[in-house]
DNA sequence: TTTAGCACTCAATGATTTAGAGTGCTAAAC
DNA sequence: GTTTAGCACTCTAAATCATTGAGTGCTAAA
């Protein structure tokens, strides 16, 4: 279907791609050629783009307008065009020094998720470290005073979950060990995705006598699995997308940021995807109508994995107009990543 | 300085606000005595309504335009005209089922939040509970291998942090525990606002052989002091304002959407005010230019706080156009807020 | 004090015009 | 065969102008 194009062709859409981009206004025959001489007339330009047109990567608004490139055309402009480039040193610098300092899982992706947006000045949406793909480590009881305790589960990746609870007197500390002892052998090594409810229910039924006395500290187990089923997406620069001329009209400001307040979509939106197709875990580039959702028809979305020791625990994305800067975009996710990946690594 | 009005101009005051709320159109004296008989013409309205202008509680446009209330004719209507409704069944309803079956903190309030905006149909803000203002329970250091070991600290108002530290090999069970009770004693029943710098370096000071082995000890209670500086806030609908006509400018939208990004200035927001003022624990309503935040000039805030116990430990709000449903509004901000302490009762 | 009547104001709406950027096509030039 | 100059044509965006209608303020009579 792609059919290759000659190489004045390949450069022309280049410069369309680069020219739209920057000015967000059709352009002409007569602007490349003004602007970029090419040694040839802008008439031979126009049979061009005539056939860039046909061939589906560039299309008119109207008639007598300037032409702009499809999503077909970014694509291909994605794909064969681009030359990777690499962030300035000062960008290089800001992200160093941002997450230098931070500490706390949390707060880094936070801090990482507004230096992207700033830097790229698009929104940027990192999914958090996701607690349930980290495996059990170990689970214990602390006891607070007569009839209260603190269950704390500890995970691989160093994630802790806690719970206050209600301990029956009745309890004696030794059984409570006991208990404690047996849970930690059967979910040493599992992922958190692993303890299903019906592993549960079988772990109730072993200890069936105790049952009622630690029914509280299984809720922390279940809470684990049903509440923090989505990790949270930390956004950035929720609002640049309103400095973009393609969304002056307020509905479409409303579509597009409605789809904030609806952490579920996001998910979907970063975890959904990176599927097969995620060969080398780079950068994947979805434009328009790539992804399904409807309300990011008009966006494209950057998006890369981070990952602590060989395991990918979250993404990091950029979500901007079509009309996207995409050789910076690149360039800035990937150094994002590449920071996150070592600062994680504690 | 504000005049006792006669009756009907209280009643057309009323009215006018009524109308302007509903229509955001400015109100003619045609509109009001014909959907409105008081048995008076519209010329004898015009007179009143000129009165009322004179007086600065209405303002026009323009002049061969209806009138509209101004800042200070909403004042005078919250605060004098405004009779104390309830909320529909319906609503109640909603309320209490959408509460009824959350156990996590944090889990309620969002889910508040959600509702609250959701009824309201404005943007609704909770500061959450601040873990600075519960006071120090108990520390503990919990062994988990060899070499680390997990730092808990609980307060009495069942927050729980922790952090992973290494532990020293050097350091003696009964060592640490001797430091872990020290800790306990000096600091139980402190606020973790009371916690402060200084009495961290005597603590230091005291424990002054040990320091460098729980250095990272340490560590989580002076970010527990600055990290967690302010509480999280909470946002529900914060696109609702877009359905509201007077903000169909670009610009307004930007700079009201981009508020929502500056967490520090949404915590000023709520925090910062309620000083003296909010006598009965009530609700409170900021008007336009009430509130020293220019962002939001043009809108008007209510807000409550909600307790746990008798202490104040976060606010609910509800921010939209100063054009507000105001009767509506405090009677939902009013019922959220009961719920709420209700199930954070536990 | 209220009201009818009337002249006046002004934003909003819609029609009309104009200007300019850009296209497609043709015929000549390379 | 490709490229180019020239030209007629198209269509939007901006500017101008006229119209409409809701609403006001004022005056004089009830």
């Amino acid at each position: 279907m792609t059919q290759q194009l000659n190489g004045r062709k390949k450069k022309l859409l280049e410069l369309i791609v680069n020219e739209y981009v920057s000015t967000a206004e059709p352009v002409g025959s007569r602007t490349i050629s003004r602007r970029y001489p090419m040694g040839v007339s802008s008439a031979t330009l126009r049979n061009e783009m005539a056939d860039l047109e046909e061939l589906g990567y560039l299309e008119q608004p109207h008639t007598s307008a300037g032409r702009r490139p499809t999503q077909k055309g970014y694509r291909y402009y994605v794909d064969k065009l681009l030359k990777t480039s690499s962030i300035t040193e000062e960008e290089e610098k800001v992200i160093q020094n941002s997450l230098a300092k931070m500490n706390e899982v949390e707060h880094i992706i936070s801090v990482a998720s507004r230096v992207l947006s700033q830097i790229t000045s698009y929104t940027s949406l990192i999914l958090g470290p996701q607690f349930k793909k980290s495996a059990f480590n170990q689970l214990r009881i602390l006891p607070l005073d007569d009839n209260k305790g603190l269950v704390v589960m500890i995970t691989n990746m160093g994630f802790v979950k806690n719970k206050v609870i209600e301990l029956p007197r009745s309890l004696s500390g030794a059984e409570l060990q006991q208990v404690v002892q047996y849970l930690n052998k059967k979910m040493y090594g599992l992922t958190i995705d692993q303890v299903t409810e019906s592993l549960i229910k079988e772990l109730k039924r072993d200890l069936f006598n105790r049952i009622e006395l630690l029914e509280q500290a299984f809720l922390l187990l279940e809470e684990s699995l049903n509440e923090e089923e989505r990790a949270r997406v930390f956004l950035g620069g929720t609002t640049n997308i309103l400095n973009q001329p393609e969304f002056k009209d307020v509905n479409k400001i409303k579509q597009f940021l409605s789809l904030f307040e609806q952490e579920d979509l996001l998910f979907n939106l970063l975890e959904g995807e990176g599927d097969v197709c995620e060969s080398s875990g780079d950068v994947v580039v979805k434009i328009g109508r790539e992804n399904p959702l409807e309300e990011v028809h008009e966006c494209a979305l950057v998006t890369a994995s981070y990952m602590i020791g060989n395991r990918t625990i979250g993404k990091v994305g950029v979500l901007g107009p079509t009309r996207m800067d995409y050789d910076r975009v690149l360039a800035v996710v990937r150094a994002i990543t590449i920071h996150l990946n070592r600062v994680l690594e504690r």
